[in-house]
DNA sequence: GTTACTTTGTGCGTAGCTTCACAAAGGTAC
DNA sequence: GTACCTTTGTGAAGCTACGCACAAAGTAAC
């Protein structure tokens, strides 16, 4: 079953509705960018300087006209007849994302989760940086992880300040999560990848993202549920129709 | 910054759009009904039995009428001037989610993620069971985990049959994700989330999620660069005020 | 039974996203 | 320079989702 990206699932971001978009970029474009990104960094990778709408939107997995509206957002940076350079792309994507300077990122939480994000490559790979490991847990605290001490959460405030994190990835139990984003937020950090099942209560001017694994398998258990229905239904009519 | 969730961000579902929905629920509104079942089952536990739409949609983080309006695509379980019974809608949204019965996953792939995923608690609390683990790597074969031992690949086919395995979590790396789906689509399977940072090319009729870190980062980090923006052009605007 | 109050369920206007289809623009060959 | 080909960028139409505002429907009090 093929369906467009759905913006609002599971990775969820909240915002004041009047203020309706970032620099004219719609959201749902911004999305996308990342998808792009990443397919560009595959071409690139093979050698490919050059690609037609057509082409990257089957690598992105996505309809070609919405690529290239998407794309148009960003200016034009395609040429006719040719397609688009995939370095300057990259460039301009990486430039729009804010990819071209380095965010110091937070991980707060080592549990199995945090440890996962933390040994994330990928995840650090470019424009993202793990600065700061914390954990409440006196006996995890000093513990020694992608060479870094991990920090006893009573430091977040000082470590926040002083190495400019500004985005913070919430890796806590559920009961611990507002307490962290109340703290981080009155640190100054305003954007928050939250992996707890829990709707964070945050401020206007502060972006959260969440990332839920219960809710996506209860998304795929509904679909799942409605595919077993559908051909207890069908069968259901053929025998109708045979009696 | 408040927006309202955004359905194709990060978790996404990817279906053939000529198929528009299913049993005319739309997928906004699927995508929000296990935000309701956290928020529903949070008062069940302190003890509440009535809740009117405005309260739990404070609870839920949306707008009261958008969540009465998904309601409404269940059926009317409301009581006018009372709310709704907590208990019932409980059951309700469990049964329309496909909660009411068992379902067998696997993971494939005990990196850590795949540890992370296992352990996860609330993940096989209720409606999921975690069936079968499995590795690539012969170190970790054998490993057992939550009362389990990690199986080879090499047995992925049959042990999907023979354990009724319906939905699949892929935790390996990159490039091996597109070689599981491929399989475990062969065997059978209809459903998959997806951690690994590719876009998978499957079938119709198969129903892919995606969750992906460094999406999200990226997002946040385009809206971490335009507050930055936004501030620097404030003061350059004082500035030429000023002047 | 009647009145007053509460809360659901929904019609409707609006906004945003997606897709089609095509004109505009650049490249290539001669 | 001209004719032809390819591919972009976008106007316009259709679809989906959101949220207001209110009628309908239930409760409670007397």
């Amino acid at each position: 079953m093929h369906r467009p990206p759905v913006p609002w699932s599971s990775g969820q971001v909240t915002r004041r509705p009047s203020q309706a978009r970032d620099r004219g970029i719609p959201d749902a474009t911004v999305a996308r960018l990342p998808l792009y990104l990443r397919a560009l960094n595959g071409l690139a990778e093979r050698g490919i300087s050059t690609v037609s709408s057509e082409d990257l939107a089957v690598a992105a997995g996505v309809n070609s006209a919405k690529l290239r509206k998407d794309l148009s957002h960003l200016g034009s940076y395609g040429t006719r007849g040719v397609g688009y350079d995939v370095q300057y792309l990259i460039y301009q994507i990486s430039r729009e994302l804010g990819l071209t300077q380095d965010w110091a990122v937070a991980i707060v939480g080592v549990g199995n989760l945090g440890r996962a994000l933390a040994n994330y490559g990928g995840f650090v790979s470019r424009g993202f940086r793990v600065a700061a490991l914390f954990d409440a847990d006196p006996a995890v605290v000093g513990e020694r992880l992608v060479g870094m001490a991990v920090e006893h959460t009573d430091g977040l405030e000082n470590v926040i300040e002083n190495r400019g994190v500004s985005i913070v990835v919430i890796a806590t139990p559920a009961a611990a999560a507002q307490q962290v984003a109340d703290r981080v937020i009155a640190a100054g950090v305003t954007s928050i990848l939250n992996f707890a099942p829990v709707v964070l209560n945050v401020p206007d001017g502060v972006d959260v993202r969440k990332v839920d694994l219960s809710t996506e398998l209860q998304i795929l258990a509904f679909h799942e549920q409605r595919k077993a229905d559908r051909e207890t239904g069908s069968s259901m009519m053929a025998e109708a129709m045979d009696a």
